[in-house]
DNA sequence: GGCTTTACGGACCGGTCGGTAGGCTATATA
DNA sequence: TATATAGCCTACCGACCGGTCCGTAAAGCC
């Protein structure tokens, strides 16, 4: 560590806005080091291959995924920590959805997806909310409900350039809304008769 | 018309499926071009730029997907022939999905956004079932619905690679009836007192 | 028969892509 | 003090990018 020894985090974190905002063909690994002063031979050093980069920033991303549903029985409640965590962090939610359009595209040579276990784990909780559900149906119920999650974070640039401001703080304000009201509907009902 | 009079088109078809496959940065005019047999000069011609090339993809995508939703007043037949239409043209869906998330990265000088008229039908038709929504709440609701449907069509073969086919039945079979139950749930309410 | 237009292909342009080779420097270790 | 190593650089490579220039063959028009 003789010079900068968080380089490769600081790199992580460049690289996930750049992937989030324009996609792997999009991003170039110069324009990665340039936003931290450095060349491309400095990432390389640090990753050795784009490919192996952008594994790297799906690694954390999986992390910190994770760790945004907490450790709650309640998928309410999970769905309700991943909203919060994916509104604050926008380039989280536009990085998965880009890798629902992209995924099968890359090679991605061996390893597993790092969605797996996120979407594993809420399909569990759905279940355990819901023991009516069949696997099937507790994976649509979660996959609905993801579905308009992440579009509604992911379009807010696209939105507010197209709406103007004064429609999206609109739709800031009433998506959520919809979105807690739908979980509850989807996932509190039958077997488990509710409180609020 | 000296020798394919209709290579513009084909060269919008190969064009529209490769731009939804791995999106603006991930196509070169010159693949597009080899998939007719012809080199990216004939593109060119025809063209001028690949900017242009991808706005008649749009212009294309917009004419369809509002043919789609067909000249009904009933906003749940309405996305219910939007989910025929996109479960049978995936990638129409993924253009959408893809223009969610790059529009705004894109210069797009001057014209009018593809997407604005579809979104403004709809919320239109939502705000006729349920004139007790805001325009903002009709707007919430028609995207919270458009986000499952397409988040769903669009991943399908990502998610077959992941789970297997026999999963992968088991959504298609589950989601549909998820979405079409939901869309009655989230727009015949209220004012509108219902059958079924 | 001359002229224009349409529809391409060949050659080439400047620039950028991901990646390699090798060197320099500052620190860590012995 | 000698050596190794981490961190980063300059220089370069072949491939590819979007786009221009120019030629050419066929068809339409007069």
């Amino acid at each position: 560590m003789t010079q900068n020894s968080d380089t490769p985090a600081r790199l992580i974190d460049a690289a996930t806005r750049q992937f989030a905002a324009r996609g792997y063909p999009g991003v170039s690994i110069a324009s990665v080091a340039q936003e931290l002063g450095l060349t491309k031979q400095a990432l390389l050093h640090h990753f050795g291959t784009k490919d192996r980069l952008y594994e790297t920033v799906l690694d954390r991303l999986g992390d910190r995924i994770m760790a945004a549903l907490g450790d709650t029985g309640d998928i309410v409640k999970a769905f309700d920590h991943f909203l919060d965590h994916a509104g604050a962090n926008p380039d989280d939610a536009a990085l998965i959805a880009r890798e629902l359009l992209d995924h099968d595209a890359r090679a991605e040579t061996g390893r597993q997806w790092f969605l797996i276990p996120f979407l594993n784990r809420l399909t569990a909780l759905a279940r355990s909310a819901r023991p009516d559900f069949t696997d099937a149906e507790a994976l649509a119920e979660v996959y609905a409900h993801l579905g308009a999650l992440l579009t509604y974070v992911v379009s807010g640039p696209t939105l507010r350039g197209v709406y103007g401001k004064k429609v999206l703080r609109g739709l800031d304000e009433a998506l959520p809304k919809v979105l807690r009201k739908q979980a509850k509907r989807r996932f509190l009902a039958k077997k488990t008769a509710r409180k609020v």
